[in-house]
DNA sequence: GGATAACTCCTAATTTTTTAGGAGAAAAAT
DNA sequence: ATTTTTCTCCTAAAAAATTAGGAGTTATCC
């Protein structure tokens, strides 16, 4: 899978949380100070490109949605993330945010049940 | 703490793996095709910049060092991660981890009680 | 039905990141 | 002691990422 730029995962990012996208209403999704509407244009294309989102006529505009799913492109880029900081070990990963107050012992406790529950 | 580009970090695992480091060193420890001396010069310029290391002389050539501890940046660095990825949530990274069998059950209770032990 | 707005496609300017060359000083080598 | 190597500092070329303008087309609005 090709990687992101932050600016494409940006887009990419509210093309996810919405199904179908015209591009007014991606630039209408996005932070102050939003960008030109060609600018997310430019961006909408490089992902097509790189195969993230397709497009089909609506009327005489295009529409856009999501051809990746993103739980897909987040196991990729966290697979990505665990060997350059944590030489590829999800082990480590955790025990550091554990270390680290990201998580506590009763949190991961609580999950771990809900977890087996759902087996 | 400012953000280091990709290049900028690869130097920068280097000289955290290294204590005190000569230019020389580090493009010795560089993966094939190792880059030109100036460049990595100019990485660890950029480093220094955003004070990432700091230099001292030793002989008539400088050595470097973190000034940064690299769990402080990793912690950093896993805050942007969990804000961009997971609403800013370890619980969600946790749990998507073991939904997605990068961690399992069994795996997270042994580690759960190296953890405790250690308290 | 001419002006205004919306969309597409092409192109390119700007900014950021990556890479490294050149000049000069200092040290080492033969 | 002059050639060769090494290091520093300054500078800039090359590549990648970000931003957006302009021309043409079609739809919409008075």
């Amino acid at each position: 899978m090709k990687e992101l730029t932050k600016a494409e995962e940006q887009i990419m990012q509210i093309v996810w949380a919405n199904e179908k996208m015209f591009i007014k209403d991606i630039v209408e999704q996005m932070p102050d100070p939003k960008p030109a509407y060609n600018t997310v244009g430019t961006f909408i294309k490089l992902l097509e490109g790189k195969g993230f989102v397709t497009r089909e006529k609506v009327g005489n505009t295009f529409v856009y949605s999501a051809a990746v799913k993103k739980k897909a492109y987040t196991k990729n880029f966290i697979n990505g993330f665990l060997s350059s900081h944590f030489e590829g070990s999800a082990e480590k990963l955790f025990s550091f945010m554990v270390q680290e107050k990201k998580l506590s012992v009763d949190q991961v406790e609580d999950l771990m049940k809900k977890l087996k529950d759902n087996e």
